[in-house]
DNA sequence: CGACACATGTAACACGTTACATGATTTG
DNA sequence: CAAATCATGTAACGTGTTACATGTGTCG
């Protein structure tokens, strides 16, 4: 629910037109978070259908098509910047799933994926250092996201870190076992396969 | 595209169907990133179609309907483990965003929004501190899951707190001047408005 | 004119959430 | 039997991406 609410904000400050609010957008976050265009045109028509904002069918005498932001809208964008949101159901890391999940797929050395993922963040946040350095000193925007990536990638290493001190600690049941058939796997398998209809505990 | 191959990494382990699928991922990160039912099957259905698992229709006696990786699976599963991805286009935050338009929106005290939200991220981070202490000394899950969660969170009031002194030290153009015209404001409205068929700029 | 960039729009798909519908099985 | 739970599935919608189609304006 961000790009919505950004092109609210976007508008906020007078009329505009699909390209141009993609543009202001990119100015912004640009290289890091690009903004694909065909989602500004479905997303000013949810806005419109919602009534946030409406189409000045005059004002342009182009083919472009200027948008205004109702009393409505700005009741709504407001509301946004005053209210911290989104904390129910975070949006769920890929990285820590993937660990999570690997600790349990066998043949996978695990310390090695956390350390080939290590490196891979440590190369990715660089990028985003270099882009940082390049940029024009009086660039706030460029400055904030890039911070804001490299803060966000720095606490992936470090829980990748912590990740690997409890991995040491609390070794997980040992994936494969080459000689010896696994008690695990078919402990694993039985609730599926061999009591099909018995519960399988109460949620929440 | 974590939950597909979440769920290739637990049919690894053997043949699993709907309900327990999303038990058992619930049981690694249950309480701070559900997963909801219908999603499960929706992407067990795209998962048969790309012929990644196949549905044993024998193998239950009950209502459920096995699911078994195939060996496309598990190389598609593989892959994913071994290869760190997602460099292009990290995920959007939404705070980052709400900060960035929020400077140039009229009206809006930007330092307050960071305090606002800056007290809300320690609440949530204490929130799953204390989930973190209540849960199992042996729930390696959980704890990973939580740490994911707060060093996140923890990134996020480090980058506040940097873009809090940004601010101070680059006061962005102070948005409402109630007697003097703004000439930003102005210059910003002018090329949808005055010059409407000139270039905007060459993107990359 | 023809090539090119601007500008809008749509189609198709993946993913995610909420809600509802439908059986099957267990249990009071 | 009736209610509750387990289990599967679908519908509708929002969001996001990729790709294509269609005009319109400028410029060589």
């Amino acid at each position: 629910m961000s790009v919505r609410h950004a092109l609210l904000a976007l508008l906020s400050d007078g009329p505009k037109y699909g390209l141009q609010l993609r543009q202001e957008f990119e100015a912004k976050t640009g290289e890091v978070w690009p903004l694909n265009v065909g989602q500004v045109y479905t997303t000013l028509q949810r806005l419109e259908r919602d009534g946030l904002v409406e189409s000045d069918d005059a004002e342009t005498d182009g083919p472009q098509k200027g948008f205004r932001i109702t009393a409505a809208g700005h009741g709504e964008l407001m509301g946004w910047l005053r209210t911290p949101g989104g904390d129910d159901a975070p949006p769920r890391d890929e990285l820590v799933i993937k660990v999570l999940v690997a600790m349990t797929v066998p043949g996978v050395d695990v310390a090695e994926l956390l350390q080939v993922h290590r490196r891979h963040l440590l190369q990715t946040m660089q990028r985003y250092t270099r882009l940082k350095e390049s940029a024009a000193e009086d660039d706030l925007g460029l400055a904030l996201v890039a911070d804001a990536e490299i803060f966000r990638l720095e606490a992936v290493v470090r829980w990748l870190d912590a990740a690997d001190v409890r991995l040491k600690r609390f070794p997980p049941a040992p994936a494969a076992a080459p000689a010896a058939p696994a008690p695990e796997a078919e402990r694993r398998a039985e609730p599926a396969a061999r009591r099909p209809r018995r519960t399988l505990g109460v949620r929440s």
